[in-house]
Order: C-alpha cells, then structure tokens, then sequence
DNA sequence: TATTGTTATACTCTATAACTATA
DNA sequence: TATAGTTATAGAGTATAACAATA
C-alpha cells in the first residue's frame, strides 16, 4: 500500500476512453451486451434467449408463415434459423405442419404450450420493459426506440449512408 | 403472376412483428447489427474490427496500461483480449514492452505504425459518424449516445433494475 | 432455373476454468 | 494467497457455400 492512510478515496488515474463513448457503434456495443445480461437474467427460469422469444412472437403472431419468412423478418439467415427451430420443437413450443401446399416448405404454428408460455414471457417482458423505461423516462425509452430504428434503417437502406 | 397488372404496389401481407419492436433489447440488437455491418464496409480498406479500434483508442490515450486494464476499459474478458493484441501485436501495430516494474504484466504501448494507423482510423471514424448525423441529425446522435450510456450505467449497476 | 429446408463450415464475441509465473 | 497473462474450451450469433427435394 504505497499510498498513505487518511487521504480521500484513491483518485483512480481513469484510463481515457475518448472518443470512444461518443461514437454509436461503440455506445450501441455496451448497450446491448448490458441488456442482454439483464435480460438473460429477467428470462433466466424460462431459459429463453432473445432470438427464441422473437421466433416466438412472429409464429404466434403470424401462423403458418414458412421458415425462411420469419427469418426474414427477424434479420436472421435462413440457414441460422433451423438449429433455433430444432431446439423449439424439441421443447414442445413449435411444430412444423406436415402438409402444405408448398411441399418444400414447413408451416410454423405454436402449439397450446408455445402459446401458453409467449403469454408468460409477454407479460414478463413487460415488466422488463418498465423496469428500462425506470432507468430513462418512457419519453425516453419511445425517443430511444425511435432512434436506433431510424439509424436502423437508415444503414438497411440499399445505399446506405454510413 | 396471380395478380392482374394495373394494381397498386403489391399490399405484402405484411409480417407481424409487435410487440418486438416496441422492446429496448430487440430495437437495440436490430441497430448494433445493421451499424456494425456498415461499419465494416466504412473500415474495410483496414481490415479493423469495431473491437481493435477500441483496443488502439485505449492503448494510444493510455500508454502503459496493462493488458487486463485496457480488457476492463472496454468491457472485455481479460482471457479474450489476448488473441486481439496478438494480431494488432502480430501487425506491427501494438507492443507488450518487455520489462517492467510487475513482470507479470505487460505495459502495452502504439507503435509509430499504430500511431499513424489510429490517427487515420479516427479520421474515417469522424466521417463515418457524420453519416449517421446524416439519418438523425446532430442533436438525434447526441440524445441516442446519452440514453444508451444511462441504459447500459442502469444495467451495469451492481443491484441493476432491468 | 429458382426456392425451401438443410448441412457443413468458419469466424467473431462472450464466458469460465485452470495453468504459469510472478507478486 | 492473490494477480497478470495465458491456454483451452464452450456456447451463441453471424455468414457463406452447397446439396436434395420441390416448384
């Protein structure tokens, strides 16, 4: 202990991060890694991660849809898609329908368990939801979602500008 | 082509989504993935990862610093940010300094090369915030930074609320 | 020819445990 | 005993290529 007793709490020389916090790939990086620890944490005895409660919702919201529709419309790769289903249906929570009019294709439905338990996760993720907008106002949670859904789009876009 | 000509744009059923957009943690991983992948479009021509320029700020704002210091600034386990310094090391773009007061650690420093590479990487790091300026104007960009750090300060909280 | 589901593969990021050498 | 760096390992997310069945 090199420093002598009675003075303040140790100054910390704090490593300099600039400009690091003020570029958005950066602050959207810490962001999300801490919401997805919480969020783990606020889902843990559903063990449920993200992309499988967003699998859930679309196929609960939109029955008979294909496969390769709901990973399109979750942004995730057609190919990514079927180990997320596999485990899904093994639980019980989807089941891809035999028949269809495209035979190449699998109609997702949630059965009576997927339902049941998408109705436990929306109202817990409500809660999660209340428990951010504690952190920074609903103003600023709808101000947030507004943001990172323009910056979304506006990097989608074919020509992207940034 | 089941449908006649003349009609307006295709209606799309239209998949839907909700309540997944309405949610911080979908919202935010939508965002991260979308800048991250213009980002590496932006750094190409360096081939540097969001990861290693976060690495070179530190070392180059902070010379000295450990390794497990700089792994702590970024969020980082001190185990991953091994391999990370070893390519920057490998480049020519980082140094572990071989002696030191704790020969246990590795007081890390820029080289002239790394020096030169950071200095342009936060040239294009400048014109590539610019462009998300672009999509949400400045005031936009600075909202979205401020409530991003006080999500991931209220996650990141010992006795976190979300 | 094109599309759907699928398999295989690879790379990155994240996380944990355990070893080593120093302290 | 504690810490710094390291190694090994595992899991999840993302991405691409290629194949079989079907269209």
């Amino acid at each position: 202990m090199p420093r002598p007793a009675l003075l303040p709490p140790p100054p910390e020389p704090a490593v300099r991060l600039d400009p690091l916090p003020d570029m958005v790939g950066y602050a959207l990086r810490r962001a999300q890694v801490a919401v997805f620890r919480t969020f783990s944490k606020a889902f843990a005895e559903f063990d449920v991660r993200p992309a499988q409660l967003g699998v859930l919702t679309v196929v609960g919201n939109n029955p008979g849809l294909k496969q390769s529709e709901v990973a399109e419309a979750l942004g995730i790769q057609r190919a990514n898609i079927v180990p997320l289903i596999d485990g899904l249906a093994a639980r019980g929570l989807v089941e891809r329908a035999k028949a269809a009019v495209d035979r190449r294709s699998h109609a997702l439905r949630l059965t009576d368990a997927g339902r049941e338990l998408l109705g436990r996760l929306q109202r817990r993720e409500a809660e999660y939801e209340s428990q951010l907008t504690a952190a920074i106002g609903e103003t600023g949670r709808r101000r947030l979602l507004e943001l990172l859904a323009a910056i979304t789009a506006a990097c989608d876009e074919p020509s992207e500008p940034a």
